[in-house]
DNA sequence: TGTATTTTTCTTGTCGACAAATAAAATACA
DNA sequence: TGTATTTTATTTGTCGACAAGAAAAATACA
């Protein structure tokens, strides 16, 4: 050990600390590695980064900021419950913004843009045809949110990532629950949807945008109504 | 000192801390007492709260979550600036929120929460009469919370919250600039969106929320546009 | 055997310290 | 006098420790 030595170990950065932690939590999170409900232990967490609790602490804040986590003071911190009492708030929601983010991206794309929304087309076109839910699930959501950027409204955009993050979680929970669908219809729908947005046609992606919100609604729906089924017959 | 005592002043109790620091500052910049850019130095403010600077820090990783402040690793910490150059993005979100959470107010709203959205509106109509800015400011930002808290949506109130909250600073800015206005139509447009929702009366609401929220975009319109005339004659 | 109380264990909130990174001030040089 | 370099001061990120609060386990009692 020499004087100029750092005490940090050399894959990591003085700083960076808190930010891995964060992402990596918000992806297990997102994933369902970390289900709704599961309680979340700064002192495993600490053992685990190989770090002081501290930058733990602060990475639970942002996330508890996000919704992902629940914390009150005092108590155990766990992974948010999804809401499914209230699901209708979420669909509302999320219809709503399809529309806005898909009509201002058609309003306001810059060339730069385009490529970038593509380029996750063809990443979730991939998914689709290789079978792999996990990535079907985190390339639409990144393909959606793209697009929302490209509508450079930050408020919406924001906005439109949590319902996107969310929407993650509830399909990543039917996903592991029905057998698997990967509907090419989907890739068809997004390739409209770029073609509209690249023709600068305002109405027809704002309908694009609507009409394919409605369906993953209707998707996330049959979740929802087979599970009443089977309560009932208990 | 006996055995018992604890660590903290009577006046606060264990766990409370975070939250002090963060209701505080955030008041605090959203009356403009600490405005956009200046720094905040967690050191000082460790002082002037009488805390170590683990909690200061947790309360500004909140504040960062919510766009009030701005953070970098290894960099000051400053309160953000408001982005005069898109507004436009604020505006339009803005319209949008207004209508939707006035819309959903009337059709979702209940019994237990009228008397709360009639309490902003007199308080907001006290403030007015008595020409106090700040207190107009907060109360409208109040009362077009539990609007949308009637709506009964909580992505659309996390979002029309955050507006609300730029929108506060930005007013605060309009009225140490100018001489103050406390304009007696805010007050009867306040009553009749209470009437037009209490009457669940959604297109009324709706159209409502809406020419509401062009005037206030009117007036913060006001405050660019003279500015502008004021560069161009020097 | 069930319930109430006490004790022990565990987790969280905060503390003050150390050191890395950055900013400010001082010094050196052309 | 302006610029580059070095030194000093300040701020930030994280550490490990202490103790309050909560949860779990053990004990006592009817």
């Amino acid at each position: 050990m020499t004087d100029t030595d750092n005490n940090y170990p050399p894959e990591r950065k003085r700083g960076s600390g808190v930010k891995m932690v964060y992402d990596i939590l918000r992806d297990e999170i997102l994933d369902l590695v970390l289900p709704p409900g599961s309680p979340i232990d700064e002192v495993q967490l600490a053992e685990r980064f190989k770090l002081s609790r501290t930058p733990i602490r602060e990475a639970l804040v942002r996330l508890a900021g996000e919704g992902l986590i629940d914390t009150l003071p005092n108590r155990s911190t766990m992974v948010s419950n999804i809401d499914f009492l209230n699901l209708h708030t979420f669909f509302e929601a999320l219809v709503l913004m399809y529309r806005v983010t898909t009509r201002l991206a058609a309003q306001n794309h810059r060339p730069e843009d385009l490529p970038v929304i593509r380029g996750f087309h063809e990443d979730y076109a991939a998914a689709v045809q290789s079978r792999d839910a996990l990535a079907m699930i985190a390339t639409n959501a990144a393909f959606h949110a793209a697009i929302a950027e490209a509508g450079r409204n930050p408020y919406f955009t924001s906005l439109f990532r949590r319902l996107l993050d969310e929407g993650r979680r509830i399909l990543r929970l039917y996903y592991q629950s029905y057998e698997e669908q990967f509907p090419q219809r989907f890739v068809d729908e997004h390739a409209e949807i770029i073609a509209a947005i690249e023709a600068r046609d305002v109405e027809a992606a704002d309908r694009l945008g609507k009409a394919h919100a409605e369906q993953i609604v209707e998707q996330v729906q049959k979740l929802f109504t087979r599970n009443n089924k089977l309560d009932i017959d208990l």
